[in-house]
DNA sequence: GTAGACGTTGACGTGCGCGTCAACGCCAGT
DNA sequence: ACTGGCGTTGACGCGCACGTCAACGTCTAC
C-alpha cells in the first residue's frame, strides 16, 4: 500500500503520515525500488490508534506507546505497561483541567452577575434606588485574587477540525 | 511614567507591553520628545485589567472590550455591554469545554479499566480466574486515585508562566 | 509522446503571546 | 570621556501538527 491510499483510508493527509515518519512514529515498511513508502495493514491499524487517541487531545508523543506497543505484536496499542501508565497521567490531567476550568467558569460567573447586577441598578434607575448597592470597589481588585489562579485556555482540548471531519478545502 | 515602571508595577514586561501596543490594545498617552512612551495611572488599571483577564484564560482579543471601556471613563471595566458579552460568550466556551473534557475523561477511564482488566487478566492467568475481581496489589489501586501527583506534564489548556508567577530568569 | 495522477524532498506559513537577541539612541553619574 | 542603565525599532524563535507551495521524478493510460 504506498502513502495515498493509507492516507485515505485512515482519513487523514499523505503530510501528516510523512510528518509522523519524521518523527519515528510510523515509519513504512519498506521503500520500493523507485522510492516511494510501502505499507501494511498493520500501518492502517496504527494510524487509526493514533488518530483515536489525538481525538482524546493526546499529543502525538503520547501515542508513541500504543504504536509500538502494535508494532511489538499485540492485539491492542493499550495491551502494554507504557500504554496504560500514558492514559493514567492523561486522566490525571484532565481532573486538573477540569478543576481548574470550574474554578474559572464560577469566577467568571460571579464576575458577570456583579456587572449585570450593577450595569441594571443604572440603566432602570426606579425611583427607590436611593441605598447604591454593590459600592465595592473595581473588579480589578477582586480579580486580583492570588496569583496561584488557573487560567483556562479557549477550547484548543476539544475537538477541532480534522481533515476527515472537514472535506471540503479549495 | 515610562514603559519600565509601568511593566514593573503591573508585574510584566516591556516586550508585553510594546505587544499590546501592536496590536492597537494599548497605546500609550504620548510620546516624549526624545520618543520615550509615555503613560499615565489609567494605562495601569487597563494592564491590571487586561492581566486578569488573561488569567482566567481570555485572549488578548477578548480583554479589549474591557480596556476600551475603561478608556471611555467608566470606573470598571466590565460596566459595558460589550465587556458583558464577552464574560457570557466566555461561560458558554468554558461550559462546553468541561462538558467535552469530562466526556473525554469518561472514555479514557473506561479505556483504562478495560485494559487494565485483560492484562490482568493474562499476567496472573492463576488457575482460580473464575471471579475476576480486582485482587489486592493490583494496579487497581492507581485506579482509584483521582488526584494523587498530577505535576509532571502540562496540560494543553490551563495556565502557562506568567513572568511574575516565575520570578527566576536565565 | 504526452497528459495527468501519483510520488519524492525541502522549505516556509499558521496561531498566540510574547522571549531573546541585535544594533542603536538618550541621559545621569563619576 | 566613559560606563551603565534605560529607551527605541526590527527580526527571528518557540511549540504543535500539520497546510501549502515549489521543483522535480515516476507510473499509467490514451
Amino acid at each position: 500500500m504506498r502513502i495515498g491510499e493509507l492516507a485515505d483510508r485512515a482519513g487523514t493527509t499523505t503530510r501528516a503520515l510523512r510528518y509522523y515518519e519524521s518523527l519515528g512514529l510510523l515509519p513504512p515498511a519498506a521503500r520500493t525500488g523507485n522510492g516511494y513508502r510501502s505499507y501494511g495493514e498493520e500501518h492502517l491499524r496504527m494510524l487509526e490508534q493514533i488518530r483515536s487517541l489525538q481525538d482524546f487531545g493526546f499529543g502525538l508523543e503520547e501515542t508513541r506507546p500504543f504504536v509500538e506497543c502494535l508494532r511489538a505484536g499485540h492485539a491492542s496499542g493499550d495491551a502494554c505497561e507504557g500504554s496504560l501508565e500514558v492514559y493514567r497521567r492523561k486522566l490525571a490531567e484532565l481532573d486538573a483541567c477540569v478543576a481548574r476550568l470550574q474554578e474559572v467558569r464560577a469566577s467568571v460567573a460571579a464576575q458577570l452577575a456583579r456587572a449585570e447586577l450593577a450595569s441594571g441598578l443604572r440603566e432602570p434607575m426606579c425611583e427607590l434606588g436611593r441605598d447604591t448597592a454593590a459600592p465595592a470597589g473595581s473588579p480589578a481588585e477582586a480579580l486580583a485574587g492570588p496569583s496561584g489562579g488557573a487560567a483556562a485556555g479557549e477550547p484548543s482540548v476539544p475537538t477541532r477540525g480534522h481533515p476527515r471531519d472537514d472535506p471540503d478545502h479549495p
